[in-house]
DNA sequence: CCTCTGCCCGTTGTATACATGTGGCTTGGC
DNA sequence: GCCAAGCCACATGTATACAACGGGCAGAGG
């Protein structure tokens, strides 16, 4: 569906801050479709979380504070923990371990011989993938339902950061924490170790934390590079 | 809206079997209402989590197993955790503190003399507020947000084993035990007390978890009049 | 007999006209 | 001058007709 894209497309680069009310009509003309697909997208864009829901009808942009960000962070990572937890205590197969491990591998391909010499590109799809696997290996369908939703907002994705910071040496550093909490989680899972690889994916999740402040007090000229931090209000 | 509440309450009563497809049309003539309002009232139910959007458009009811049914109590219990280790961790005022003392004690009015002498109704209404102000004392929008996604689903809500069990003394007497576990639970947040504050919602949560195995294993009979067991497939 | 292709029917997607409701503004009365 | 009530305009809710898409079945050809 064009107009849903479109219409995401456009919340996500700041055309409507949070809070613009959006208007059935005039939304119609923008997008160049009649009203009743456009109350489909806004629907399907409320299931997503970037609109709320009018108490009388109608559609507002929802709008973030910083705050927000870093509880939508936490959420991911008390998530990924709880997939984590689960896939540890509950087993999983030599299969989905070696799927993981194989990604794992991937990412480490990703570094090179001086500590800031990352692929980055590379990097962030294995990363991604890498996160998918490990909600895959819950074996819950419910608990893998909510993670999607919860990284769906752009800013809380495992990825969210990974892209359009690749000149700062400090932050293609930081990859190797990352990467040896990758490490240290394949290892809690296959060890059945639950508590741990509940807290190491928490803490990693911390990372991302780490870098909206940044982005945020340090750094602002990102808030327009990384996605979904244009969203980000007061 | 009329329609919307009519056809979640005929999902919640059985009349559609998880995996059932849902019509536009047939829908629209059974609920006497044109198809508009129908996609509309399914693009909500999706949203609640009780119907499953099709890859090529059209709705069927969400199937649950009973292991998405523990999944979704321990989900549950692990945003209830977050939550309530952020009241903790961040600090509550001491209105917010004072409200949850008052149900607390409210809660503790519903029991007599005897172990099994509990007022049930009285006890379901203000459990049911406890968990709604606990989660509201963790101060995260976003984290309240997910908890009131996750408790939309019937059988994974806090009351949702609080009715229709009222003949079984055992049942009632498991009740001190939940009543002691929202006491410490306030202690731990009044104590900041942030790791310990978790794990006690999330033990919380468990006597629901014991209550479904109950009723699915030992007392199938209950599986109808629980609010949402129904849903349950294999 | 098996397979591939094309048609047909059922379902959802879209446009549009009409109904309904709500909030704001204006006017009249106290 | 202020408050209240009613009206008007703009927004969403609903109905319905038409379009487009897809899956299944049947017929024909290899």
């Amino acid at each position: 569906m064009r107009a849903l894209m479109e219409l995401r497309k456009k919340i996500l680069s700041g055309d409507y801050p949070g809070g613009t009310r959006l208007f059935e009509v005039s939304l119609a003309e923008t997008l160049q479709i009649s009203r009743t697909p456009v109350r489909e997208v806004m629907s399907r864009l409320a299931e997503e979380g970037l609109l709320d829901r009018l108490a009388n009808g109608g559609f507002v942009v929802r709008s973030f504070t910083y705050a927000d960000a870093v509880d939508a962070i936490e959420l991911r990572g008390v998530l990924e923990g709880t997939a984590a937890r689960l896939a540890a205590e509950r087993g999983v197969s030599q299969a989905g371990l070696d799927q993981l491990r194989e990604i794992l591998a991937r990412l480490e391909d990703c570094f090179g011989e001086a500590a800031d010499d990352v692929e980055l590109e590379a990097y962030s799809e294995a990363n991604a993938k890498f996160h998918v696997v490990l909600v895959e290996l819950s074996g819950s369908t419910v608990i893998q339902r909510e993670v999607e939703r919860a990284t769906r907002l752009p800013f809380a994705s495992p990825s969210a950061f990974l892209s359009g910071r690749a000149h700062v040496a400090a932050f293609r550093q930081s990859l190797h924490i990352a990467q040896e909490q990758h490490r240290t989680l394949v290892s809690a899972i296959a060890g059945r170790e639950g508590a741990r690889a509940e807290f190491i994916a928490r803490e990693h999740a911390r990372i991302a934390r780490k870098n909206l402040e940044y982005a945020v007090f340090e750094d602002p000229e990102l808030m327009l590079t990384v996605p979904g931090l244009v969203l980000l209000n007061s």
